[in-house]
DNA sequence: ATTACTTTATTGGTAAGACCATCATATAAT
DNA sequence: ATTATATGATGGTCTTACCAATAAAGTAAT
């Protein structure tokens, strides 16, 4: 299988090391971080460039820039939105378990009440979306791949008819981590396959307004994966 | 009431204006913004900072830089994360009713989820935090300002204590919005003050670890700001 | 006429250097 | 000791030049 070819510019570079460093605790909550020109010297790169890369971190929330004073490190618990969230997973190459627990969490609340408003506020040309989904879904052969790619459009769409922006917003950001991690969550994916019958209930709910039914119907779908899920890597139990 | 004068910077201005064109529409998806040079003409800046500013647009994802190309407008809504949401509020002056509305559901979704998980991992050291709130809230006078700032921290403790980093980082998107429109967050606050006994049961479930109850209290709790929401500002009932 | 290749123009990416604006610190005056 | 001033460090802005990737136009082969 193979994959496009990265051709990560120069900006990009220095922010996943700076990024990383940060992350790593290299560098610590209130200290700062070398001088512009300095980073330049040692990267080896020109000024702009880095700068570029500040600016990122700095929109990132992981450092504050002041002129005459210098770029600070932040404690990005404290401040950083979800976006940073694709930055927590690989600190030390493996899955980590809290992260992926928050995601997975995160997941199953949002997709149960996108469930819920969708029923109260779906538009019928979305409904009819859905429709066809669950129909792909109800005839798609056991391919994982494909299967996974309409899970997705399912909630996606889901979501849409909740009318919730925040909750769209949100779903654009789980989803690069959804594919980035494709086989994390194609494993959490193969019991819901057994389950599909789930999802044209939850396509009936919505249509005769059921909110509540809705709701639960969806957690109960996303449960069943993050069941598999903690039986896989869970520690302990919770 | 005085406020700190903005020394908004040049990359931060142009962001802020193309940003807003976009979210408007004045470029629709798929457009080209213009050339670089050329934009650097048009706003008599010099590219470095313009480019900063396309840099920002970049990450937030409202466009797609690409070498040899341009820029390509996206449609944001498929493919901005939560932080954009600040800047969806404001679009023509007046608040978005869909927009904040979407907002405050996500907000009780969060707080009543942080309950929930806070009831179930929370830390001595944390709940002994929130148990300090708490009095302070009971013993606070009735002033707004105050309250907001105390209700604050009630629900950021709780998030922290629910060890779910993805709640986390999704308040600190909230707070953001939470404090910029202080007074409208203020208005809903009003009738939380007066049920304020509220914050001691929750305190009580978290600590026995009912987080059924945790949940269902928070939940209550956050309705009924909301509720008072909806009786301001909704054009109709839903 | 169609296709494949080459050239050219457009556009973003990188680089180097200079100077300005702001802040922290050291120094001098009171 | 306090206050005012000067200095240095650091980020902010600007200019110019050239490199790299892409798209468009032109050209040659079929």
């Amino acid at each position: 299988m193979l994959k496009p070819v990265k051709k990560e510019n120069l900006p990009k570079q220095i922010f996943d090391q700076l990024c990383r460093s940060i992350l790593e605790g290299v560098y610590q909550p209130g200290d700062h971080l070398p001088p512009e020109r300095e980073l330049c010297n040692t990267l080896q790169v020109n000024r702009g460039a880095l700068r570029e890369a500040l600016k990122r971190l700095e929109q990132s929330r992981l450092i504050q820039i002041r002129q005459g004073e210098g770029s600070i490190v932040l404690n990005f618990s404290e401040t950083a939105g979800l976006e940073l969230l694709p930055y927590l997973i690989t600190p030390g190459q493996e899955l980590d378990f809290v992260t992926m627990r928050s995601i997975v969490e995160l997941r199953l609340l949002i997709a149960s009440e996108a469930g819920r408003l969708a029923a109260i506020r779906i538009k019928p040309a979305q409904l009819n979306q859905i429709n066809k989904i669950v129909a792909d879904i109800e005839n798609c052969p056991d391919d994982l791949d494909l299967f996974q790619q309409y899970d997705w459009d399912f909630h996606y769409t889901l979501a849409l008819g909740s009318e919730n922006i925040a909750i769209i917003l949100m779903l654009n950001t789980i989803r690069d981590i959804y594919f980035e991690f494709k086989d994390f969550f194609a494993s959490m994916l193969q019991p819901i396959m057994e389950a599909r019958s789930l999802y044209r209930q939850i396509y009936t709910a919505v249509q005769t307004q059921e909110s509540e039914r809705a709701q639960i119907l969806t957690s109960e779908l996303i449960k069943i994966g993050n069941y598999n899920f903690l039986k896989i890597y869970a520690p302990d139990n919770n």
